[in-house]
DNA sequence: ACAAAAGTGTTGCTACTACACCCATGA
DNA sequence: TCATGGGTGTAGTAGCAACACTTTTGT
């Protein structure tokens, strides 16, 4: 192969929330090398892809049939010897987004498609886990500076499920009051008329993420605990 | 070509500023595509580079002789169409140095070398302006959440000093009780028993960036003014 | 004595932290 | 009536923005 010429493909840290817990959408190899390991859905940049980000976007549908979903990218890895089949870049994309809207659906080069919690993942393939841990740490960032959490909760929400979104990705509790208080200061929640049903005790009220109020607000972190 | 194999080049933005101005290190091309326009500093991405990192310093090196400066990953850039010879995808990065440090010289695939004024590019081959208006956007972050600003002034620097990088970065004035105030309460400067000498004026205490310091302070943006 | 930049303090305000109890609802 | 989360207020503190003048030095 010329020195000129390698080969670059595109993986994506899916994450999502689960009661609580922050999981990883991963796929199992049905090939070598790291046949039967864990890796990030992804694969080769394809001539066609017009560009980086749609590339990313249709291997994850391609993988695991999870579409139309936030993305971003993330880092690009590119060590020597990272790939066992010779030097590979890897553009690396993060997604966020709510597992109840997609039926996953492996593609026929894996042998299955599974979400894993965060800190609970099995031995991943090439350097995922670094990957998944790069992820991870910028998400936490993100969701302070940046409305995107609101990737990982339904379009009406509670404020409990907005702060349980936080609390997963943080690793860590936060104050409810003062959560409450801030969210409600920032001026981006509308609050509906109606009110959470699946409970058996007290019902809460729903919210909406307004991205037009959050544009207006000044840049500095908006979200922080 | 192979779907599967791109050329990959590593390309670097470097920043300096000089008398309260950012600018941008520029190499002129000597062959074509964009035969004499001005260009970013980089190549392609060698089978011998260990990572992308040593990739870039390498380039960097090579073709304008400014070596072991701050460098850090800043994006990748990979749209179909945006280098005429065929896909290629650029891992761009990020350096931050003084330009007093290092005597430019062109390899000899470019026909010069030169730093540009930010605010005042030539016409740009490729994407690179794009690239460019990047780094600057990511640098203006970077100096409010992290010592970046002391990669662009030498060990021993008085408050004015660190004060022009700020403005000249964030393209605004601050004010400077508030600068100094702040910048003193961090505790991430050392002050030292010298003074600045080339004035004919009150001369000026000198300080020293302590990273020690620095890595003890909680994890909040630490210079936002 | 002048030119130039060095250096300094206060006040008002906003926003954060820490902290514990009553409320509303469905079963 | 009980279990469960929903929802609320205050006081103390820290840190920020806005603002203008005096000091030091070399010439």
């Amino acid at each position: 192969m010329s020195s000129d010429l390698v080969r670059v493909t595109v993986d994506t840290v899916a994450f999502a929330t689960q009661q609580g817990v922050l999981e990883v959408l991963l796929v199992k190899r049905k090939y070598d090398p790291f046949k039967s390991a864990w890796a990030l859905p992804g694969g080769f940049l394809d001539d066609h892809d017009f560009s980086l980000d749609e590339a990313a976007a249709r291997e994850l549908v391609e993988e695991t049939n999870v579409g139309n979903v936030y993305l971003e990218q993330l880092y690009t890895f590119g060590d020597k010897g990272r790939d066992p089949r010779g030097r590979t870049v890897t553009v690396a994309y993060l997604a966020l987004l709510r597992q109840e809207e997609f039926e996953l659906k492996a593609s026929s080069d894996a042998s299955g498609v599974a979400w894993w919690p965060v800190n609970d993942l099995p031995t991943l393939a090439f350097d995922h886990a670094e990957i998944v841990s790069y992820a991870h740490k910028r998400l936490k960032y993100k969701i302070e500076y940046s409305p995107a959490a609101f990737n990982l909760i339904p379009a009406k929400f509670t404020l409990r499920d907005l702060q349980l979104v936080y609390e997963a990705v943080l690793g860590r509790a936060v104050d409810n009051r003062n959560f409450r208080k801030k969210f409600l200061n920032t001026g981006v929640l509308q609050e509906l008329d109606e009110t959470s049903q699946e409970t058996s005790f007290r019902p809460a009220r729903l919210y909406a993420f307004s991205e037009e109020d959050f544009d207006r607000l000044p840049d500095k972190p908006a979200f922080v605990f």
